[in-house]
DNA sequence: TCCATTAGTGGGTGACTACCAACTATTGGA
DNA sequence: TCCAATAGTTGGTAGTCACCCACTAATGGA
């Protein structure tokens, strides 16, 4: 692919391209050495981040439709990763919670993760790293998500 | 959107959501204020940096399969933006041009990109930007297109 | 002259993403 | 006690994206 000079002027254009080269990386990696799909990779890393939650705060902390996450969590509770019961102080609620067989499930997939972050980013130097991080997280948040 | 730490500490992470984020902007701002999609600008500033060419050429530069390309190539004819000729030294081949029309278009929806660029990175000064863009174009060509 | 190859075309698929509407069970306040 | 609001669930849609196959017309070399 030679693309023209106006493109790859384009600051948006190749950041994009890179965002979706990278997340098809990691996501392919994620699926060969454990099995999670990318969302399955953010609701346990949610709820190791934040400790136990509903559901629906989960869902709303990735930007996840309620309807998905249902499936998400059919998907991590069929494969023993994460335990729900209902909340007793208000029952419509769920409690969800890592499992250690997730905790564990997550551990592979954060090396797996970190790995191909490594490799991808193999280009730019420590500092260079650094810098690209802090440069997309200022934008991440300027933009408003 | 409250992402946890895992995530937000994720280069690809954040770099995808950018990503996705600006393309959305970008798209949005060029179907409002010219018409044109993405891959139209694309095929419009392709032709602008490299002259006439196949059809064919036109979409492997820009990794588009030549059925895609097809369609594309249609609208811009519809609108006479572009025109195609058959190369007379090869009959199979299209010779596929820039029209007036299309060089006026393409200079609007350079400066609708443009803008939007601007916003977009707004947060950050244009020292930043620059660093941005070499850190981003440098994994672009690392991970092979 | 025959045939493998190439440019362009038309029709279509499968994956993914992000949605939306309608429903049940439950809550908490009027 | 009644009811609006909320958590979760089910089923489904619409758009995008990147493909793939089969076909026609034309080419150029054996």
């Amino acid at each position: 692919m030679e693309l023209p000079p106006t493109l790859l002027e384009t600051t948006t254009f190749v950041l994009h391209k890179v965002g979706v080269a990278g997340r098809r990386a990691v996501a392919a990696r994620l699926a060969a050495e454990t099995g999670l799909s990318l969302w399955e990779f953010a609701v346990l890393a949610t709820l190791a981040d934040t400790g136990p939650a509903a559901q629906r705060e989960v869902g709303g902390r990735l930007g996840a439709d309620p309807s998905d996450m249902v499936r998400i969590m059919d998907g991590l509770l069929r494969e023993g990763l994460a335990a729900r019961e209902r909340d007793p102080a208000d029952r419509r609620r769920y409690r969800v919670t890592l499992t250690p067989s997730g905790r564990r499930r997550l551990a592979r997939a954060r090396a797996a993760v970190a790995e191909t972050e490594r490799e991808r980013l193999a280009p730019l130097s420590p500092d260079e790293r650094a810098q690209l991080h802090g440069l997309v997280a200022r934008l991440f948040h300027g933009a408003g998500g």
